[in-house]
DNA sequence: AATACGGGGGT
DNA sequence: ACCCCAGTATT
């Protein structure tokens, strides 16, 4: 017997007084637990909550979800970023038609194998919706387990993960392992904070190592981040006869089968102006010119930042052509609003709209 | 082992 | 500004 045995009645007694009442909870269906998994990666419960309700309106299940176009299901999770998320669960759905009769799979091994389910959230499904004994290790699990065993190499080390995944496995138990995992992320999520432990509140308190040594604060370690780089990026607001032209973007990296207005990266002692161009006759084989400065928007992506430069432009000569793009389309103002647009090109159509009707600017050359 | 991948909210 | 979030896939 270790002198501190985990708590496990403790933990699971705060639990069902504090657990919150979210809307993935009224509903254990392995589908439900599965998109909740999936739009919770990464993502704070609060910003969560609405797209979870919006998409199972949308989608109730796996059939409908798989039936649906991509389009929709990136519409409907615009804004939520990590974007291959959504495609990636679109595919899942699709595959679960095809090679498991819509039934989402009870086994760890064919969950695996569905795209964007990795071993957490593969324990969840398990765990929540079949009430199998399978780990969770999520940031708050991670954050809660470094504590009480007092863990203190880096986090983001691979030998760190293998400790982790033990002591989370070795925590659980065989009796309703579900509502034990939830129990423990939402420890992490509401008591056991990055910069306050809460440690007078915790459950776990008796044998939490780090409140022995007082360095909950310090833990878990993680490295250094990195300085992140800053671009200046440019896009073009193409109008013809009372259209816009949109653009694409191919399905894999960043902002994925995302639309936005076209355009890219300023090189080294180039122009913004020439930057514009450049990107378009690249991406599109056309020629444009760049007429006045429209919108300037500064936004921060996960590993990089930019400034981005828009430009009311006039399509000047060529015809397009996809080259860098997966599609484009000639749209009217009030159409944008059926596309999935990133963050930013959405600020820069609420300026292009908000009178009701685009803004007259000259166009000249 | 390191990096790519969004956006929002707290401090 | 920096940190972090119910992580996964790719290199």
């Amino acid at each position: 017997m270790p002198p501190h045995p985990f708590p496990t009645e403790k933990l699971r007694d705060w639990f069902r007084k504090n657990k919150r009442d979210l809307p993935w909870r009224r509903d254990r269906r392995p589908y439900s637990v599965w998109v909740s998994e999936i739009m919770l990666q990464q993502t704070r419960v609060d910003q969560a909550e609405g797209y979870y309700r919006r998409f199972m309106e949308l989608f109730p299940d796996v059939g409908a979800l798989a039936q649906a176009p991509l389009d929709q299901v990136l519409k409907a999770w615009e804004g939520l970023g990590y974007y291959r998320r959504a495609l990636h669960l679109h595919q899942g759905a699709r595959l679960v038609r095809q090679d498991h009769g819509g039934e989402i799979p009870s086994d760890y091994n064919r969950l695996i194998q569905i795209p964007g389910i990795g071993r957490s959230t593969a324990g969840a499904i398990l765990s929540l919706a079949f009430n199998r004994p399978f780990p969770i290790l999520d940031g708050n699990v991670k954050r809660v387990l470094s504590r009480f065993y007092h863990i203190t190499r880096p986090l983001d080390q691979s030998e760190t993960g293998k400790t982790l995944w033990q002591k989370a496995a070795a925590v659980l138990p065989e009796k309703k392992p579900g509502s034990f995992n939830e129990a423990l992320m939402e420890l992490g999520a509401l008591i056991c904070l990055p910069k306050d432990p809460g440690c007078a509140r915790c459950p776990l308190r008796k044998g939490c190592q780090a409140r022995i040594k007082g360095d909950a604060t310090e833990l878990p370690v993680k490295k250094p981040a990195k300085k992140i780089p800053h671009f200046d990026v440019t896009a073009a607001v193409i109008r013809k006869a009372g259209k816009i032209l949109i653009t694409r973007r191919p399905e894999k990296g960043l902002l994925g089968g995302l639309w936005e207005f076209p355009g890219g990266k300023q090189q080294p002692g180039e122009t913004l102006e020439a930057c514009l161009k450049r990107e378009i006759t690249e991406e599109l084989a056309i020629e444009i010119t760049v007429g006045e400065p429209f919108l300037q928007v500064r936004h921060a992506y996960s590993h990089f930042k930019i400034t981005l430069h828009t430009f009311f432009c006039r399509h000047r000569k060529g015809r397009i052509q996809k080259i860098g793009i997966q599609d484009y389309r000639w749209v009217k103002p009030e159409e944008l609003n059926h596309y999935a647009f990133p963050r930013a090109d959405r600020r820069v159509i609420e300026r292009l709209t908000e009178h009701g009707h685009l803004p007259f600017r000259p166009q000249r050359g």
